[in-house]
DNA sequence: TCCGATTAATGGTACGATCATTTGATAAAC
DNA sequence: GTTTATCAAATGATCGTACCATTAATCGGA
């Protein structure tokens, strides 16, 4: 017989519910790609709810792509392998799932943000160049404040920036680039201003950057632009060395 | 009173049949963001359907994001205005959806594919670099041929080339972002091949790129890979040149 | 005029019934 | 014994009805 790793569920909004708590144990690993779920009516009965809600939870999971569902005898709910080609619908679905290297993630967004910067520094509007630069000076404030750095600030603001360096390539798809890859790769970025060696040498980096796409030097701002992720590339290394053997293996078995 | 623009549905998979009918009538630009479509009970006798056959297809556009339902009297099904920061879920739904210029998309493409050329020429296996060239060979062949060029059939293995360059980079992301943009700008780069006066500049293009690739070059790759972008709008604006005048407005209110 | 109660429309949920599909088992034919 | 045809059970798909909770318009009284 299946375990029912689900208890009752009580509430509004039912079927979102039931979703998310399908989905979280998917996610979680604790049901694996292949395997059978159980049948609309014993999740019926696992969750304590009408059919009808068990019905629509499947629906809105089958629409993100994480279930399959099948007729007749041994029909039921299945864990759907979440390929790349099946995934074309969401990107932050893959992430999600991890099934994306990290490297890989900061390697693409290397890439886009070069091109980013210079979009940014030819065509940002004055005001907006104002703003990125005001905003790196207050990066640096927060840093040296007598009361110690105020982190979570600073990730806010840094948060910001980004978002407004997208804004000013006037390109929609830029914009949208950042905002996933900002949801995911956010608090890997954030292990810069964590730790005292790497904050203060980010931040200069940041104040620099920002100068010159205000004094439109694209080819300048550029070359600061990578030193961002010599930064982060290095600060990763630091983190990963930290990690003991157990971990590895974890990763091994990821990646096959 | 409301026009019902929904013809009675039947068959299997009802549910879905129902959703992709009301998607078309949304993305099509037959209800505007913001409007009302109808209520559940009103949709059910328009399609002449169960109850529950609605409620699942408005699941799955719900989760979709293109809809919104709200409950009480003057609740029922909305259109949602489908924005960047909603839509980080789904680009190729923005790209449908015409919310992206094509030049953005394009412009985006072209700084990805600086990077993609770059590290499918560093890492690209031996036999992946032979079979770019080959295919490479390929489209010139198929531009020869007695019978005149087989512009389908050459359309197909420059997505293939494509693809397989994405694949060179050995990044999952550089492969799913391919993914995501050649379903929506397929139609556009195609535009290269349907024109003479492009198709052998292209083909050439794509030939000596691929071999600087195999030879390891990456930097005269890449500015070969410039070249493409440089044809591409060169094509694109001689498209534009031939538009007429209504169309001009049409764009400016979809901009507005 | 303004505020509160009433009412009607609508989504959310549950239960039950029937049909079509799929798989496995059983029986019949060779 | 093997193959084929038939049957049965599990399951998703769909429909219908009923009831509750929420919401917005309407109506009536202060």
């Amino acid at each position: 017989m299946h375990l029912t790793p689900f208890k009752p569920v009580t509430g509004n909004n039912l079927s979102e519910k039931v979703a998310s708590r399908i989905e979280a144990a998917i996610l979680s690993g604790a049901i694996l790609p292949g395997n059978r779920l159980s049948s609309e009516r014993e999740l019926q009965n696992q969750f304590e709810v009408g059919r009808g809600a068990v019905r629509e939870a499947l629906k809105t999971l089958k629409q993100k792509g994480i279930i399959e569902i099948r007729k007749g005898v041994k029909g039921g709910v299945y864990v759907k392998k979440l390929e790349i080609d099946n995934a074309s619908e969401s990107l932050s679905l893959l992430l999600k799932q991890n099934k994306v290297p990290i490297a890989d993630l900061v390697e693409f967004r290397d890439a886009v943000d070069e091109t980013e910067v210079l979009l940014a520094s030819i065509r940002g509007d004055k005001e907006e160049k104002k703003q990125l630069v005001e905003m790196a000076m207050q990066l640096s404030e927060l840093n040296t404040l007598p009361a110690g750095p105020d982190i979570e600030q600073i990730k806010a603001i840094d948060r910001e920036m980004n978002l407004l360096l997208a804004k000013m390539t006037k390109n929609f798809v830029f914009v949208w680039m950042k905002n996933t890859i900002q949801l995911s790769i956010g608090s890997y970025d954030s292990l810069l201003y964590e730790s005292p060696k790497y904050r203060t040498q980010t931040i200069d980096n940041w104040i620099n950057t920002a100068r010159e796409i205000a004094a439109g030097e694209p080819l300048r701002a550029l070359s600061l632009c990578s030193y961002h992720y010599v930064l982060l590339q290095s600060c990763l290394r630091d983190k990963q060395l930290e990690e003991t053997g157990s971990k590895e293996v974890q990763e091994k078995k990821s990646h096959a």
